[in-house]
DNA sequence: TAAATAAAGGGGGTAAACCCCTATTCCTCT
DNA sequence: AGAGGAATAGGGGTTTACCCCCTTTATTTA
C-alpha cells in the first residue's frame, strides 16, 4: 500500500525531477505534478486524485504556496502539505506554518531526510528539524531587530518608505501628518539600528518585508 | 557508450533529484555530485573523474558557478558547460556565457529539453534557447534603462549608494569630491529615469547590482 | 482609580539630498 | 589641428530628511 504524494513547483525541471526522486521511495508513488497553486486546486476541484501529501514550494506565480497551504487547511484539512522551498527566512517559514504546512524542509536536506520526513508526516501528522524547531521557540519572544517586533502600520510605513515617495506623500496615504511619518521613522531607526532611511530599505528588502 | 556528467549545487536534494534524472538518460551517466565550485576543482586535482559534461548552478557559496566555469575554461577546455539555475536576470546570464558557459538553462525546462541540450552541448558545443539569443542580441545594443549602459565608476558608486554612507562618505572612499559624486547621482537619475536615492536602490537590487 | 503606554502630532534647528547651471583638463575621433 | 566627449569639480539655491525635545488624547495595565 503506497502513500500517494503530488509535486508543486514552478520549475517544471525541479518537479519532474523531485517527482522522480521520491516515485522511487517504497511506500510512495507520485500522482501528478503542478506549476503552482491554482493548477492543485483545480485537480482538487474533481474530487479525486487527493493525495496523502502534497510537496509545497513557497514561490510561484499565481497562487503561491502560502495561500495554497491556507486554501488546502481549510477545504482539505487531511492533505498534509509538507513545504519544501530554498527560501530560508524566519517570516517565510513562520508564514508557511501558521498556514498550516505540517512540515519544512530547505532543498539543501538529502534524498533520504526528504524520504524520513514524508513518513514522520504520514504517520505522526508532522515533521521538524531542529533548524524550524529553533526559529519557533525565538518566534515566542522575538529578539531586538526582529521583524516580529514591528508593528503593522510600521510594516506599512516600510513598505512605502521602500519606494521613491516622500514623507509627505506616505502621510497623504496613510492619512496621518509628516509629523507622525517621522515619528514612525524615528522609532524604527531606534528599534533596528539603523542611520537613516536607506539602511530601512536594505533591511526591509532583506526581510523579505518589501519585495523589487 | 555514455558520455559523463556531473552536477554541481548546493542544494543537496536538486543535486540528487536532477541527477537521478540525467542518470537516466540512454546517452548520459552521472559520475558524481559536488556542493560547490572548490569541491568540484578538487575532484578534476587528481585528473580523475572529468566528465565530458558539468552541469552547473550559479549561487553557489565559497565558488559560484561562474567564477568555477571561468577556472574550467582555462584549465579544463574541453569540458562543456551548461548552465542551470533559476536566476533570470539578464546580468547573471551574461556573466555565465562570459565565463564560458555553452548554454544557459532556466529550471522551468522540461525534462526532454534539459536531455536536448545536453546532446546538443555534445554533439555542436553549445545549446542557446530563443530566450538566451535574444538577451545576448540586446545586450549588443542595451536600451534606455539597462544596466549594461552604466560605466564601472557609476556601479561602484551605486553599492555604495545601498549602504547607508553619506556622499560625503562615498566621495572620500572612491577619491573624488562630493561634488562629482552629485554629478554621478544627477547622471544616474536621468539614465534610470528615477527620482532619487531610494529609487537608486531599488534598481540596484532588483538588477543584482548590489545584494543586501 | 491612577499610572503607564500607545498613537498621533507639534516646534525648531541642522544636515543631507536634490536640482540646475557652469568650468577645466584630458582623451578620443574626424 | 580642432571639435567633441568623458571625467572631475565648483557655485548657489531649494527641498527633504534627520534629530531632539515636547504635548494631547485614548487605551491598557496594575
Amino acid at each position: 500500500m503506497k502513500y500517494s504524494v503530488v509535486v508543486v513547483d514552478d520549475h517544471m525541471l525541479l518537479s519532474q525531477a523531485i517527482g522522480g526522486l521520491v516515485d522511487a521511495f517504497d511506500q510512495f508513488e507520485v500522482l501528478y505534478l503542478c506549476k503552482n497553486g491554482q493548477e492543485l486546486i483545480q485537480q482538487f476541484k474533481n474530487n479525486k486524485n487527493i493525495p496523502d501529501v502534497v510537496l509545497m514550494d513557497v514561490n510561484m506565480p499565481i497562487l503561491n504556496g502560502i495561500e495554497t497551504t491556507a486554501h488546502l487547511k481549510e477545504h482539505f484539512p487531511d492533505v498534509k502539505v509538507l513545504a519544501l522551498s530554498i527560501e530560508e527566512d524566519e517570516m517565510t517559514i513562520l508564514k508557511m506554518l501558521r498556514a498550516g504546512a505540517k512540515g519544512y524542509l530547505m532543498k539543501d536536506v538529502k534524498k533520504a531526510e526528504l524520504q524520513e520526513a514524508l513518513l514522520e508526516v504520514i504517520e505522526n501528522g508532522y515533521f521538524h528539524t531542529n533548524t524550524i524547531a529553533k526559529i519557533l521557540v525565538d518566534s515566542l519572544r522575538p529578539k531586538e531587530g526582529s521583524v516580529a517586533n514591528l508593528k503593522e502600520r510600521e510594516i506599512e510605513f516600510i513598505q512605502h518608505a521602500c519606494t521613491e515617495k516622500t514623507y509627505r506623500e506616505i502621510a497623504d496615504i496613510m492619512c496621518l501628518s509628516p509629523k507622525t511619518i517621522e515619528g514612525y521613522r524615528d522609532v524604527l531607526f531606534d528599534k533596528l539600528n539603523l542611520r537613516n532611511r536607506t539602511g530601512l530599505v536594505i533591511y526591509a528588502i532583506k526581510n523579505k518585508i518589501f519585495k523589487p
